[in-house]
DNA sequence: CCAACCATGTAAGTTGTTACATGATTAA
DNA sequence: TTAATCATGTAACAACTTACATGGTTGG
């Protein structure tokens, strides 16, 4: 119960919306929700398999050949529940970025300044992704009432990545020399 | 290269500030770069023995018996600033507790309130923590060309904590129902 | 008909954690 | 003297990734 059970969590978290394939479901976790957790093909198959020999999924032939269509149970909705009760095991940090500015010293300006660049590039991007993904959020009647929770999520990721844009430009000016600043 | 070379920049960082053995290198990792970084015993000591093995490190007979005292080579030196030139390579998103909120209709709200709660109590300790390493790094002379690295280090830590709690604030008021606040 | 996509599954390999085994030194 | 801490190292295990193998379906 302990082995996978982030994976069980995740799976059976995407089959509480609605049934989907192992395809569907990692297509689902590879977008709104991929932003905040990731799983990978190799482990949601198998995570499948042991489900539904629990009996939390049932699966149904789909409408292509060999592919089958899964199914949250009710003893399936139950386990979920506990699943998100219990508290979140924490991931051990390991901020590459973090890394390289902590040790910053041992490297050259023109380094920190490409990790800052490359820092302060993906907090835009992100941005820019989530305000895509509000305006389809708000186009989506059929799961509205998940979009208050889903809505939270992104909104956690947009802070997180504001928060990051104030620490470049501070960590630029605390670090950086000036004329290494493009303007004038 | 590839492998371990996540684990090398650490440990060749720790020891681009000063020698230390394998015991003093996870204690730093623990204490201000743990925040923002993990490394464990078990990838240490092999991670030890093969920098050593490619000079990049040298051993000296420490002040216990048995205990190796290790020093950082000007190769050693030279590999950790390609290192830090790097690209970070991008940990894998998994974040428990928003995985909790995204699926938080699957749950019941005293649920949610508990995962907030601790989301915020984390948030604050972290606060907290920052502060007292501040504090102490403001009296630290020894080590003053590395604070202002340090301080940008611990900034983001602070930025993000804060991020955090501004969060948890805006998530209790969008999704807890106002009956369960305690006030009044 | 061919490329892109849908779909499932396995096997090998890498990475990282945990527990264990061992023993010296220091402070209460 | 006994507990805590310093110190090193290994072995087993768990988790996760990647590549491979296979084949059906859809649209241009």
């Amino acid at each position: 119960m302990a082995r996978q059970a982030q994976t069980a969590t995740a799976v059976l978290g995407v089959l509480s919306i609605g049934p989907a394939t192992g395809y569907e479901i990692r297509q689902a976790v590879a977008n709104v929700l991929g932003h905040f957790w990731h799983e990978s093909f190799g482990q949601i198959y198998p995570c499948l398999t042991e489900l539904e020999a629990d009996g939390l999924v049932l699966a149904a032939p789909g409408e292509r050949a060999n592919s089958r269509r899964y199914e949250i149970t009710a003893a399936g909705r139950a386990r979920l529940k506990m699943l998100l009760a219990e508290p979140p095991s924490p991931q051990p940090p390991r901020n590459g970025t973090l890394l390289r500015i902590f040790f910053g010293r041992a490297a050259s300006p023109a380094e920190l300044a490409t990790v800052l660049d490359t820092q302060e590039t993906e907090a835009r991007a992100r941005l820019a992704t989530f305000a895509a993904i509000r305006a389809e959020l708000a186009t989506e009647a059929a799961y509205a009432e998940h979009v208050p929770y889903w809505s939270a999520t992104i909104r956690a990721g947009e802070l997180a990545a504001e928060a990051q844009l104030t620490w470049v430009a501070e960590t630029r000016a605390a670090l950086l020399p000036p004329a290494t600043l493009p303007t004038s």
